[in-house]
DNA sequence: CAGATGC
């Protein structure tokens, strides 16, 4: 194996890519000027461990244009080859008339977003080449995917012909709703692979098999269904894993996803692509999804670049765990009343019911949701919080990745993210995905991590070495003053 | 002990 990516890296930009509202005004400035090189708002950098035997595509700043831009990024971009042309209108995408009425109509979308001007030429156009795609939270990576399966979908054929795999329940019925809207016009059906109980339970040799022609769904439902021949593999003609890095990553679903994998191009002789999206990819990760998919393109982004600059982090020292309950009440709680909705991260399944229980007590209005739920009440749960019903939701990590709700503009971590097997150890990954929770889309958002103890001190400023990301400290916890100042820089308070 | 899933 020869690794000799020849990769230029031109000049530092200190620029963050925020996430752009996708109705917003952008000018994607992904235009192909050689075979080799692609001039855009973004630059390239070193990619050792995945080039292999790709060749590199080097990505220039393109000075003088994208003046308007409210935040441009940078992305390492590897291609096999291939030229593509970014694309700054949904027309030019050769998109069905019906698929762009849904763009339109439904989703309100006027210009595509940056990950989305860059990545759908990738996408749809042959040789329709599998993806590598990472991009900020809230950036529009589900429309990437979804435009990618309902494109490659032959309607007249009643059989599965695209799987989007996703690490929750909740994440897979999101992407459905997605795909029901923008696929309005298309007639195009679909359905979810995942667990359930009283209500839409159906014993295995009972069911028939699936005729819909887009299936999502968690790794364990779509095994089990492929396993009993009620999923048809054979007809697959794009493969998509959402949250990507987890779904390959060792200690989350690498196993059943591989399988999943193996099988579809076993069946579909070859022929299927696979896109893979995530907000992260850690280098661990980065190195085996390139393995994993090969002879695809990459873009990547550059971890210091991660935190969104619209969502403005705060770390607040508390004496013990009882002060952390007294700031979720007299701060949160209080302030949360004139702002949007706040999804409080804790740790683990029992502490999200303990601190919900002992809100409750009091009067405090919220909800709680965690995977020992009956699956019923996690529906009802998250309808009621996306039907703005609750305003404050109390979750572990189940709600940590992709889940999408705009009006959420506060995130609280009333514990902080660590690895599971070293609690000393932050993970960075999960971090950035729950404070992506707050500021969908660009919008402002602002995050509180409450430490307690020592350790707690130790993770933050590990996470914040990380991402080269400096939180604020709240200067004293019992002060309403000192909160009203944070909101108040964060823009969520006049 | 997060998460999904299944024995």
């Amino acid at each position: 194996m020869a690794d000799t990516p020849s990769v230029t890296k031109p000049e530092e930009k200190k620029k963050l890519w925020g996430d752009e509202e996708p109705d917003q005004n952008e000018s994607p400035l992904l235009t192909a000027s050689t075979s080799a090189e692609v001039s855009s708002g973004t630059k390239a950098a070193a990619s050792n461990e995945v080039a292999n035997d790709l060749s590199s595509l080097v990505i220039e700043e393109h000075p003088g244009e994208g003046l308007d831009e409210p935040d441009d990024s940078n992305i390492t971009a590897v291609t096999s080859g291939e030229v593509y042309t970014s694309a700054s209108r949904f027309e030019d995408l050769n998109l069905s008339p019906e698929l762009l009425q849904g763009i339109y109509n439904e989703m309100g979308f006027k210009t595509p977003s940056k990950i989305q001007a860059v990545s759908l030429p990738m996408i749809l156009n042959p040789p329709n080449k599998n993806l590598i795609a990472q991009a900020h939270n809230g950036s529009g990576k589900t429309t990437c995917f979804v435009l990618g399966m309902l494109s490659r979908v032959d309607p007249s054929k009643r059989i599965p012909q695209a799987l989007c795999i996703c690490p929750t329940r909740e994440l897979s019925l999101q992407n459905q709703a997605v795909l029901l809207k923008m696929g309005k016009y298309t007639g195009i059906t679909s359905k979810c692979a995942i667990p359930m109980d009283s209500s839409g339970y159906v014993s295995m040799s009972r069911m028939l098999p699936i005729s819909e022609q887009i299936i999502i769904g968690t790794p364990g439902t779509i095994k089990k269904w492929v396993t009993a021949k009620k999923l048809a593999t054979r007809e697959m003609k794009i493969l998509v894993f959402d949250e990507a890095d987890h779904m390959l990553a060792e200690d989350g679903f690498r196993d059943d996803s591989e399988r999943i994998m193996k099988e579809i191009h076993r069946s579909s002789s070859g022929s299927c692509q696979v896109l893979l999206f995530s907000a992260t990819f850690n280098e661990t990760v980065k190195a085996f999804v390139a393995r994993a998919v090969k002879d695809g393109n990459q873009l990547y982004v550059k971890k210091e670049q991660l935190t969104l600059n619209a969502i403005k982090q705060f770390k607040v020292r508390c004496p013990d765990e009882l002060s952390k309950i007294a700031v979720i009440k007299d701060k949160i709680f209080e302030f949360a009343q004139n702002l949007g909705q706040t999804i409080i991260f804790v740790r683990t399944r029992n502490s999200a019911t303990m601190l919900h229980q002992s809100l409750l007590k009091e009067g405090y209005e919220c909800t709680s949701i965690q995977g020992a739920l009956k699956q019923d009440d996690r529906d009802v749960i998250i309808k009621e919080f996306k039907d703005g019903l609750t305003k404050v939701l109390i979750t572990t990590d189940l709600l940590a990745r992709g889940f999408d709700q705009a009006q959420v503009n506060l995130v609280v971590n009333y514990d902080l993210p660590v690895k599971h097997g070293s609690p000393l150890e932050p993970d960075y990954e999960v971090y950035l995905h729950r404070i992506g929770r707050a500021g969908r889309f660009g919008r402002k958002g602002a995050v509180f991590n409450l430490l307690v103890s020592e350790r707690d001190q130790t993770v933050m400023e590990k996470i914040e070495r990380y991402f080269e990301h400096n939180v604020a400290q709240i200067p004293e916890w019992r002060s309403e003053e000192d909160f009203k100042a944070a909101l108040k820089d964060s823009g969520l308070l006049e």
